[in-house]
DNA sequence: TAGATTGTTAATCGATTAACAATC
DNA sequence: TAGATTGTTAATCGATTAACAATC
């Protein structure tokens, strides 16, 4: 079996959110043409879709709204225990601690590392802070396998280079900096909000 | 001329980002190989990428960094001025208003709307906060260009329901909620945490 | 059963990559 | 000039869409 291509996983989280919604409002079964309605996709790549992924279903039967959404969950492996920590508790790194098991259940966050000795002892959303030069060697013993890096941006390659020899896993990497992470086998999801402003500036500069 | 592909205006801001930090380092000039080696793209994508916006350089010769690069900010509208509001200036929406400017010029943010009676009436980040029922008249009088959503998940659409009859030409989505914004002429460029978070956890996963 | 819907194969479409003449 | 590099055309690759036999 070939590669399942990038763009299949990331339309997952999106029918996994529509199951959810449909199971909120008590509906029990859909076809993949309603469902793609709302979505505005078309009916077959749903299906193509889930196909890469085995038979979930009753052929020429619509789908289990209820089946489904827990397979999709058991593909993202949204069952699965990981542990956490996050760099530089600013503003938004520590939104995302408050919220955090609203996003996915399993995650520990173990740890908070500060460069500025004033948070360090105390705890952020209960999260214990720690000194940044402690970094790498918590990584290591406690085996932490998700960094989420919220320090600024010319910070951002320095605690990858700490990060990855330590044995880091996966950075979700929130500092509109890309990081060089030589031939580690490390998963990097980048959220560049800049990036993005700037596809809206564009799509709205165009419309003028 | 086709419309130009959406990958494409995605792969400019990382052109412009790396351009920027070339011209920052002192370089004047870099070819397409070399660029793109630092990118882990081919040369001939970024070449075929440019040529969707005209001839910016001298054939056969390597391209001026700093041509380049304003020729990419010209492209994506970095020089426009827009108007800009926030919606629901929570930890997320703060830390946004304060890097505001870091992003990109020319906008200027002119209210706040919260919900809580509490903060109507002070400011975040130099910005004054008004109470959510002004939100439709406010959009209309001062023609605001870009409303910036950080609201809580469920309130979504309700805002999307204000902005979009009172004019809102963009809206930044942070809020995990896809808009329905009918057959409105309205640039939705969304931020989903918790489809990158999810798409993370896949990959993670699948390395177990 | 007849109508509807699936999973999957095949066709289409468009993005990426390679090749190369033009140019410095 | 010879070597290097561009812009652009053509080839390749892979994602999306359509079509349809299998199935309920």
């Amino acid at each position: 079996m070939k590669q399942i291509p990038d763009e299949v996983i990331r339309r997952l989280p999106l029918y996994l959110r529509t199951l959810d919604a449909l199971y909120d409002e008590g509906e029990t079964r859909i076809s993949s043409g309603q469902l793609c309605r709302r979505l505005h996709l078309k009916a077959s790549q749903l299906r193509q879709d889930l196909s890469w992924f085995g038979d979930y279903s009753q052929q020429a039967f619509t789908y289990d709204i209820d089946a489904l959404r827990h397979e999709l969950g058991r593909i993202l492996g949204t069952h699965e225990e990981f542990s956490a920590i996050l760099v530089g508790p600013g503003k938004i790194g520590t939104a995302l601690l408050e919220h955090f098991d609203f996003i996915v259940d399993g995650y520990s966050v173990l740890g908070v590392f500060d460069k500025a000795p004033g948070l360090v002892g105390q705890e952020v959303a209960g999260v214990p802070v720690y000194d940044i030069e402690t970094l790498g060697d918590f990584v290591r013993e406690h085996k932490i396998d998700i960094a989420i890096m919220t320090v600024p941006r010319f910070a951002a390659q320095d605690v990858a280079d700490t990060l990855i020899p330590a044995g880091i896993r996966a950075i979700w990497n929130f500092t509109n900096q890309d990081l060089r992470i030589g031939d580690a086998d490390v998963v990097v999801e980048n959220i560049h909000f800049s990036d993005s402003l700037l596809a809206l500036n564009y799509y709205l500069a165009k419309k003028n």
